[in-house]
DNA sequence: GTCTATAGCCGGATAGAC
DNA sequence: GTCTATCCGGCTATAGAC
């Protein structure tokens, strides 16, 4: 879905930094001059890798969906338990930050809260979106929930809650006292704990 | 903490055009031009009000913040039921998505997202922080719950979780099947009745 | 207080050489 | 593919008359 050019050092770097900037300080805050500045690539090089800014941002958010991705797949593939593996959404939210800092909260919420209905990125805030929803709700048929669709969206109101309160708090350290995703992974499973949850086999 | 003109019907003018397109549209994304335009009034003119662009947006989030503190405070006179009374939070956002509208979740939550850390408007993200878990807490120990802290991050989580699904499912209608807020405040409440909560008095 | 007109600037995008 | 230099538009803000 990206063609890769011959030589690919300039598109690197240029990926690199926006994805520092556009994370952490926004993306309309963030100007192409910002991103040409700290990869080091000059503005005639970016326009030969992407169409425009709209396009980095584009490709940006390509980047840290594949991140995303691949970070849950390696933390469900840790679990065997059921409820475990409905909970790993929480532990790969720990692990990707781990990974790639948590200065701002959830990139994806930003974006979905920055970026007009017909931008080139929606799809990759869409695929996001359908990502948690089928995702959790086939773990949920796998646990024997009686309704698995409300114990995905039940899930992923923790998660999403988690994600906002993160990007609330980034700018008052003062009140931030507790982990809110690891809030949300108690209230989730005092949620499944309490749905009668009947194991499968 | 807002001096009021002698004349005030372009003020007035400008901070509805503001609270309009500023919601809808972001406010990064807002030019100062299309505040103008909507709102019928000269530039100059919204200099002699303002000091600013910074100026008017923190004005609208005061603005918004007054309205919201209004109505939550209202919706709460209507209950004496302690854990009605808490879940008064919920009740609130939707008499307050009726009225004022609901085109792209919270306004707060987006501002929070765009604003950077020392923009005059950060107050006012302040204020609303510190409404929400001050005045949570109270209800927590009016209603007697044993730790009145984790109540009030409990009910915060669902309230949060409710607003962020609302904004990622504003390009999304498709897969906006039911209402995150209804939802949050059934899961507050199940949070609550599990908690064993012994009533005052 | 309000207007018209405009200044100054910054950000996105391009031309053309190498 | 990459560079230097530059254009162009839009947006913030101001000057000065009424």
């Amino acid at each position: 879905m990206s063609p890769r050019p011959a030589t690919p050092a300039a598109r690197d770097r240029l990926l690199a930094a926006a994805g520092e900037l556009f994370y952490e300080s926004g993306i309309a805050a963030t100007g192409v001059d910002a991103v040409l500045a700290r990869a080091q690539v000059a503005p005639a090089t970016m326009y030969a890798h992407f169409p425009g800014k709209d396009g980095l941002v584009a490709a940006y958010l390509e980047q840290r969906y594949d991140r995303w991705l691949r970070t849950w797949d390696e933390v469900l593939a840790e679990h065997t338990d059921p409820v475990d593996r409905l909970l790993s959404l929480f532990d790969a939210v720990d692990r990707y930050r781990a990974r790639e800092g948590n200065r701002r909260g959830c990139g994806f919420l930003a974006a979905a809260t920055e970026l007009p209905a017909d931008h080139p990125g929606q799809p990759w805030l869409q695929a996001d979106s359908r990502l948690l929803t089928d995702r959790l709700r086939e773990l949920a048929v796998a646990a024997g929930l009686a309704d698995p669709d409300e114990a995905a969206a039940t899930l992923l109101l923790c998660y999403d809650g988690a994600l906002a309160r993160s990007a609330r708090e980034w700018t008052t350290p003062g009140l931030h006292t507790d982990d809110p995703v690891r809030r949300a992974r108690g209230l989730a499973a005092a949620w499944l704990a309490q749905q009668g949850h009947r194991p499968v086999r």
